[in-house]
RNA sequence: CGGGACGUGGCGCAGUCUGGUAGCGCACUCGGCUGGGGGCCGAGUGGUCGGAGGUUCAAAUCCUCUCGUCCCGACCA
């Protein structure tokens, strides 16, 4: 195809608002324009790219034997209601002209279960995995990245309907297996983590991460490769300080020491011989004040505490810490605290063994050699953030942490919203049983962005040939070359590639900017030198060096050059 | 929701403090030259300065309100 008759329109200039380098060269690029906060059009080549990606997830759902579908975006209000989850605050909601409640869907549980409960009969009726790519919609409080969160976006969801567990599992296991071959496909670089279940509920959950310092998730991953979960949930080895012997709690007098650091100094001891006290109040119907037990070199996890507490939480004020434990904040502990002031002590784990300096709910005191189950009681719940350099807990290799994009997810949902809608069969031996769900998320777009961010230069976007816009870039100098161009286009054409002769009348350099720009792979030359040495030029995208190559063997050496890039991205 | 920044031709910006003719670069149009890394010369098109109200002889500039966008944090199925 011609240039000139596309639209192309990159920008000389990095957009001002653009921090996230995928946002910055997919706008520069011209692949898309920003509609609103959160919302975006595809032009028409972030169209090209995006269609690719979802083309390479199409043919791996369909390769394991799924079936694609088509739900309403549109939903009542009623749908969610059974399961609760027309509460959200995400949820966009609205009325129809009748006053009727309607929802815009963030993911489609629901109605999946909704056709279950519709058209399963038996467990001769499964397994069942369906699939679609719909647009979802989510009211987020802050879209961010450009493409990397936004308020409206396709998914790819999948829903797996089993008779019991263990199907289940087989379903899981091998979306598992087809999101890697997705990943591998598109040329993108992820982990395959532990993830939280959230609000999803359910059992087990992964999630795929694709490394990148413009990722929101992090992701803590042995050196070994033996662990790798995402920080909400991961697990390790913490150091272990030099106790000594266990003593009674004695009496420390700490004018004005407020902090762990001000107290380690203070006193002159290991910070990871003290206890630091966190004091919150969880924001549901009950309220009351809990207390949170780390070490005192280490951090609470606001994700894991709001699990253990099993409600969001705030911090409590200064006031509220007072009139709980009749001290000032800084000199809190879990010793002698009032009978029934709190609702909850949470103790991490870590503090299982060992004594600790402890504040002494007393103002300006401490306490020395506090001990968890002699001293104070709390129930053991990991709440402590991981941290660099810690161990794993099953090899002792060392962690490090890193930020990631959340591309993907899988989900063992078990019967939850089966449950909820009705979703049941009839099984072999006569009983009406449950159906097992699974749910299985990828977002093209956010896999097009992140693939953007882990593969740029300079110039631009380097595309894996997988999801390129366009596969070869023909660069025509001079009257003759342009004729010799199109029919290289023609040739290549014919052989499958995709293939743009930029017969825009711009300088050369201009063009090669351009091609650098939008990523193409592979980018051909016809210049002066076809008259005079009878040769063309081919570049690879993001590869050293040029090849000149006869024009006799043009076009089989193209292909040949695409086969290398083809297979050096995957 | 808390904090911060910014809205001036399509893009990137200056002008705002100190009120008085809307300006620069790129892009775009026409003509010419050029042709292997954002090339050169000449002539042009295009902006109610986010919006509303106010102060003033006079507002992009000062005041009030409002809308929008981005960033940090909180949140995130």
């Amino acid at each position: 195809m011609r240039a000139s008759r596309l639209l192309l329109p990159t920008l000389r200039d990095d957009p001002a608002d653009a921090v996230a380098a995928s946002h910055r060269l997919l706008v520069r690029a011209g692949y898309v324009r920003q509609v609103g906060s959160g919302l975006w059009s595809f032009m028409p080549l972030g169209f090209r790219s995006l269609q690719r990606v979802i083309g390479v997830i199409r043919e791996e759902m369909d390769a394991i034997g799924c079936q694609e579908l088509l739900m309403p975006v549109l939903l009542p209000e009623d749908l969610l209601r059974k399961t609760g989850r027309n509460t959200i605050p995400e949820l966009f909601k609205l009325q129809d002209r009748k006053g009727s409640e309607l929802v815009l869907a963030m993911t489609h549980e629901e109605t999946i279960a909704l056709h279950a409960a519709g058209e399963i009969r038996s467990y001769r009726d499964l397994p069942q995995t369906w699939y679609q790519f719909q647009t979802k919609e989510r009211d987020e409080p802050r879209p961010q990245g450009g493409l990397l969160r936004t308020r409206e976006f396709i998914m790819k969801d999948a829903y797996s309907l089993d008779r019991d567990q263990a199907g289940l599992q087989v379903s899981y296991d091998a979306q598992a297996g087809a999101y890697r071959r997705i990943f591998e496909r598109v040329g993108l670089h992820v982990y395959e983590v532990d993830s939280d279940v959230g609000m999803m509920g359910g059992s087990e959950a992964m999630e795929y991460m694709a490394p990148s310092p413009a990722g929101e998730d992090r992701i803590a991953l042995a050196a070994d490769g033996s662990y790798a979960a995402n920080v909400e949930l991961a697990v390790s080895r913490a150091s272990q300080p030099d106790f000594g012997p266990s003593a009674p709690i004695s009496e420390l007098e700490t004018p004005g020491i407020t902090t762990i650091e001000q107290l380690a100094e203070y006193v002159g001891r290991d910070p990871r011989l003290t206890m630091k006290s966190v004091i919150v109040v969880p924001e549901d119907e009950r309220g009351g004040v809990v207390l949170a037990l780390v070490r005192g070199d280490h951090r609470v996890h606001d994700l894991k505490l709001t699990r253990a507490i099993g409600a969001p939480f705030r911090p409590a004020t200064p006031e509220e810490i007072r009139a709980t434990f009749g001290a000032e904040p800084g000199s809190i502990g879990a010793v002698g605290v009032r009978e029934g002031a709190l609702r909850d002590v949470i103790v991490d784990p870590v503090l299982a063994t060992g004594g600790y300096l402890s504040g002494a709910n007393r103002t300006g005191w401490h306490l020395h050699n506090v001990e968890h189950g002699r001293d104070f009681s709390g129930r053991l719940v990991d709440i402590r953030h991981v941290e660099e350099g810690e161990l794993s807990v099953e090899t002792g290799s060392p962690l490090r942490i890193e930020p990631a994009i959340e591309v993907g997810n899988i989900f063992q949902l078990g019967t939850r919203y089966s449950d909820a809608m009705g979703a049941t069969y009839l099984d072999e031996d006569g009983t009406e049983k449950s159906i097992w769900m699974g749910s299985y998320g990828i977002g093209p777009a956010r896999t097009v962005a992140a693939i953007a961010e882990q593969s740029h230069d300079d110039h631009g976007l380097i595309w894996p040939p997988a999801v390129a816009p366009f596969d070869v870039w023909i660069t025509p100098i001079g009257e003759a070359a342009l004729a010799f161009a199109d029919g290289l286009d023609r040739e290549l054409s014919s052989a499958g590639l995709v293939v743009v002769v930029d017969d825009r009348e711009l300088s050369p350099g201009v063009r090669f900017k351009d091609a650098d720009l939008i990523g193409v792979p592979l980018r051909v030359t016809i210049g002066k030198r076809l008259a005079s040495d009878g040769v063309i030029t081919i570049k690879r995208r993001g590869v050293e060096g040029e090849a000149d190559v006869a024009v006799e063997d043009a076009a089989s050496a193209v292909l040949r050059s695409y086969g290398d890039a083809a297979a050096a991205s995957a």
